[in-house]
Formats: structure tokens, C-alpha cells, sequence
DNA sequence: ACCCAGGGTCATA
DNA sequence: TATGACCATGGG
């Protein structure tokens, strides 16, 4: 059905895009910190919180369980939400070394390591998605508020649809490939800041033929 | 002075 | 199921 499209929309993307590299970090469990960091943050001040947690030299699971939840807070302080960040940080934390170390942690079945994700406080559907499609790198697509708008305005969805029929319709409508998905998500990212924000900024846009929304101006 | 950013939770209806 | 308030910093 909206196979095709779907498909055709991401080839047009990475022709104007290219590759995006993502997700930038240095090891898995940066991953994890950097998407629990980002949530509803600009990318920005994460990386200034992850420089900080770097210098401080506790960008582990260990050290992050051994500082103090005040200590940490300040580090993380750049990306904003500090405290309840710095609190996801430490459950985060607790849970990855109950489960034997980051890699055990990443191995276990996709099923049960995302169960275990959403049962942890502050890790929702798309950045359990994100640890799951990057840092653990299974075939998951991760549907944000760039996906929801993008499509949406492109005519697919309406938009408010709940994250799990959207994160179904996308992995039904595209083959099941880790590195499509993790292509896609962030072409959707670098698209959405360029051309597809709140206001939009049509002029130029690489989908504008297949948009429907232009016409609404 | 606004608006927004690579969300999630909780209270309310 | 569906809104709204809240969390907080930094850039445009």
C-alpha cells in the first residue's frame, strides 16, 4: 500500500541529505545517556552535558550509580530537566549493571530488553526505541514528533495517532533492515529542522512535490 | 519577548 | 482515550 511511498520518501531524503552518521556517540552506552539526555532537548546542550560528563570521567554505569544524584545533576545541568534527568540517569544505570554490564545489558532479547526499558521511570516508547535501534542496534523504528509532523503534512496519518500503531505502520511498510531504520529516523530529524518545523519552511524542501501542506498557505 | 528543542509523567474528565 | 501542567536550559 504505502510501501512505495514510504520507500520513495526516504530515497529522496538521502539524496538531499546523505548519510547523517547516526547516532553520534562514542560507545553504546553513551547511546543510552545521550537519549534519555535529549528528550524534548536540543541536541545541543546535550552534547555540552555528555562534554561534562566526559571530563568528569563518569560517563559509565558505574560511575554514574556511584555519584550523587546532586553531583550528577549539575553535570547533566546543560540539557535541561536536570534533576528528573539525572534521577532516569540513575535507574538507567541501576538496571544496565543488574542485567551483568552494557552488553549483556544490549543482548538480551529485543522483546525483554524493551519490556525492561519502559519499566524504568522517565523511558518512554520512543527512547526505549531509540537504546533499542542504536545502542542495541535491532531492527526498530523509532517514531518521533519530526515523524508524526512530516508525514502527517506529507498526507499519510493524521498525526495523533498512538506510538505503537505508527511504529507498526512503519515497520510494516518498509523492510526490516537496523540500518534503514536508523538512516531513516535521522534523515526524518535533519528534514524536520530544515523544512519541516512548527513554521514551516517550504521554499526549497526536497519533498515539496509529494507534500500535500503547501497548498494550506 | 516569544517560540522551540531528537519526551515522559501525572492529574483530571 | 485525550488534553493540560509540569519539568529547565540555551539558541533563534
Amino acid at each position: 500500500m504505502e510501501e512505495r511511498a514510504f520507500s520513495e520518501i526516504y530515497r529522496r531524503l538521502f539524496l538531499a541529505y546523505g548519510p547523517q552518521g547516526w547516532w553520534p556517540a562514542d560507545s553504546p552506552f553513551e547511546v543510552m545517556v545521550g537519549a534519555v539526555l535529549t528528550q524534548a532537548t536540543n541536541w545541543r546542550n546535550v552534547e555540552r552535558a555528555i562534554g561534562n560528563l566526559k571530563e568528569a570521567g563518569v560517563l559509565s554505569p558505574e560511575a554514574v550509580l556511584q555519584l550523587p544524584e546532586e553531583e550528577l545533576a549539575r553535570l547533566v545541568r546543560p540539557a535541561g530537566f536536570y534533576r528528573q534527568k539525572a534521577r532516569r540517569l540513575k535507574s538507567l544505570a541501576r538496571a544496565v549493571l543488574s542485567h551483568g554490564g552494557t552488553e549483556a545489558f544490549l543482548s538480551l532479547p529485543p522483546g525483554k530488553l524493551r519490556e525492561i526499558l519502559l519499566s524504568l521511570p522517565g523511558i518512554g516508547p520512543e527512547t526505549a526505541d531509540s537504546i533499542l535501534l542504536y545502542a542495541a542496534e535491532r531492527p526498530v523504528f523509532v517514531v518521533d514528533a519530526y515523524t508524526r509532523r512530516i508525514f502527517s503534512r506529507l498526507g499519510f496519518i493524521r498525526g495523533n495517532e498512538p506510538y505503537e500503531e505508527l511504529r507498526a505502520l512503519f515497520e510494516r511498510c518498509l523492510p526490516r533492515d537496523t540500518r534503514l531504520y536508523q538512516e531513516y529516523h535521522a534523515l526524518l530529524v535533519r528534514h524536520g529542522k530544515e523544512h519541516c518545523r512548527a513554521r514551516p519552511r517550504c521554499h526549497g524542501c526536497p519533498l515539496r512535490e509529494l507534500c500535500s501542506f503547501e497548498k494550506g498557505k
